[in-house]
RNA sequence: GCCUGUAUAACUCAAUUGGUAGAGUGUCAGACUUCCAUUCUGAAGGUUGUCCGUUCAAAUCGGAUUGCAGGCUCCA
């Protein structure tokens, strides 16, 4: 990584400062880690990006409906998909060659070791300690075991241990104001995923809104992962926001709906006329045990390239895994006639194609390439500079700046309408403050696509200057135009 | 989590061996101004991230802590 474009990261996030995109969490605390709040033109951003997935994805797909699943899940939800287990084990870390290990698995490294020293009464009592320990949850107790018995890192060769420590990537909070006798009948989680809430929906969507397969559901939201490491401004944050679709199909036919998804979301980038050469797919070579395939979409941000979406070929794993847990089929009849037998395909749990795009990641993925300091030669030879931010005009947080050149003569009355006439169809910004230059410079800043000037010109022919960010081209058109070609261009 | 760097006004940065914190930009009010950061007048804005210590005196020296950035590690 270049010097340079480390300089970026650091520009865009102070312009994202600045200009009201990103500030950081309840900062006059002084921030908390890795958590973001979205300030007025940030926001707008956010939202732009959101509803133009949304639209492409429901809007676009007739075999898509959306939905909204609340972040509180029942708990088994957690267990069936197998985030409680995976992301919940005590830690421990070498200080000398920096290892971290599983603490079970370092025990159980010394009990093998012990049972072929021919120490097999040690062995026993040393993995039964460990149970004892691991069930009480007694870190401290585990720490000195580990001391106790000398156990030493493979690599560094020594016992220089960290304090032992529960990672769990899952947030966990209280549900209902009254404790239980047993506390954990009231833990719940805060979702690490969006993509369950469909799942559990799988069958209420399907019979409801009358799909046949295939079919998608789609959802965006907030997700929270107790990231072990949360940095890279708002690329990897404790609290997101997530877009996901997922598709279900027949078995056997997820390859091709894999390829078509693939293809698919990687041209709904492009479609924001973003260069095809700031792209590249991931196809992952080492997958989840219930994957059949998977890659991600990566976009070369400041940063290096880095995943801005994925796309997973799923199986039937969440489906069953929900119909074990909840001992409830999660099966689709499918009347279609299969060729080969001439009889209907019949009850099945479908695959399962996802796409899950981080709405955050794409956030800094339009400032990353949006974002740029020119240098402009003026007509006298001397040297200029803008900072502008190129954002596709159809997801600008603001569409059209109206300015009046002068905040007398009657020019303001005529903005005020143009105003009016524009506000109920998109975000317009009126300003009558400071010269013109001064006036576009700050547009260019929020990434407003378009700027009408009004000037006495246009009190006799009705016409009005209308300057285009990226180009800085002006031309005249029709004051009754403005909002037509607005429009036509969002 | 470990290591390195860093923190002064909204932003970018000054402040000599420790000696009462300044500038430019921006913001706000007003005047001027006929198309890309014009000019003029005035104003607001900082217990120097936080806490503790050394000192007659700390933005400056020391310790701790928090945030941010990077490297490693971890995770998807």
């Amino acid at each position: 990584m270049s010097i340079q474009q480390d300089n970026k990261l650091q520009q865009i996030i102070s312009h994202a400062k600045e200009y009201g995109f990103v500030f950081p969490s309840s900062e006059i605390y002084d921030g908390l880690s890795a958590v973001y709040d979205y300030g007025p033109y940030g926001c707008e951003l956010k939202k732009n990006i959101r509803d133009y997935w949304w639209k492409s994805m429901t809007q676009m797909h007739d075999n898509i409906v959306g939905i909204d699943a609340a972040i509180f899940m029942h708990p088994t939800t957690w267990k069936a998909s197998g985030h409680v287990d995976n992301f919940s084990d005590p830690m421990i870390d070498n200080k000398d060659s920096k290892k971290r290990y599983r603490v079970d698995h370092l025990i159980e490294a010394k009990a093998e070791e012990l049972a072929q020293e021919g120490k097999k009464d040690e062995e026993a009592t040393l993995l039964k300690k460990m149970d004892e320990l691991l069930a009480a949850e007694d870190f401290v107790g585990l720490k000195k075991l580990i001391d106790d018995n000398n156990i030493k890192c493979s690599i560094s060769g020594t016992a220089n241990w960290t304090d032992i420590r529960q990672f769990n990537l899952m947030f966990k909070t209280e549900f209902g104001a009254i404790a239980s006798d047993n506390a954990d009948d009231n833990i719940v989680y805060l979702r690490p995923e969006t993509a369950q809430g469909i799942f559990v929906n799988f069958l209420n969507v399907q019979k409801t809104a009358r799909m046949k397969i295939p079919f998608g559901i789609a959802q965006t939201g907030k997700a929270f992962r107790n990231e072990i490491v949360a940095r890279q401004f708002i690329f990897r944050m404790r609290e997101f926001e997530q877009m996901e679709m997922q598709f279900f199909v027949r078995p056997g036919t997820e390859g091709e709906w894999y390829k078509f998804w693939k293809e698919e979301r990687l041209n709904w980038h492009l479609s924001l006329g973003i260069s095809k050469d700031k792209y590249r797919y991931h196809d992952h070579v080492k997958l989840a045990h219930y994957a059949k395939e998977a890659c991600d979409i990566e976009f070369e941000f400041p940063i290096g390239f880095k995943e801005v979406e994925g796309i997973h070929s799923r199986s039937d794993f969440d489906l069953s895994q929900h119909q074990y847990y909840s001992k409830k089929k999660q099966q689709y009849f499918d009347n279609d006639i299969n060729p080969e037998t001439g009889k209907p395909y019949g009850n099945y749990v479908p695959y399962v194609i996802e796409t899950s795009i981080g709405l955050d990641r794409m956030f800094l993925l339009i400032l990353s390439n949006a974002y740029e300091e020119e240098v402009i030669t003026k007509e006298d030879g001397s040297t200029d500079s803008r900072v502008v931010l190129h954002i596709p005009a159809k997801i600008a947080p603001v569409k059209l700046a109206i300015l009046p050149l002068l905040k007398k003569d009657g020019l303001p009355e005529i903005a005020k309408q143009l105003l009016e006439e524009c506000k109920p169809h998109f975000k317009c910004f009126y300003e009558e403050k400071d010269a013109i230059g001064k006036r576009y410079r700050r547009q260019d800043a929020i990434g407003t696509p378009f700027c009408v000037t009004i000037d006495h010109q246009t009190k006799e022919d009705n016409t009005v200057t209308i300057r285009y960010r990226d180009s800085m081209k002006q031309e005249r058109i029709p004051l009754s135009k403005v909002k037509q070609l607005v429009l036509g261009e969002i």
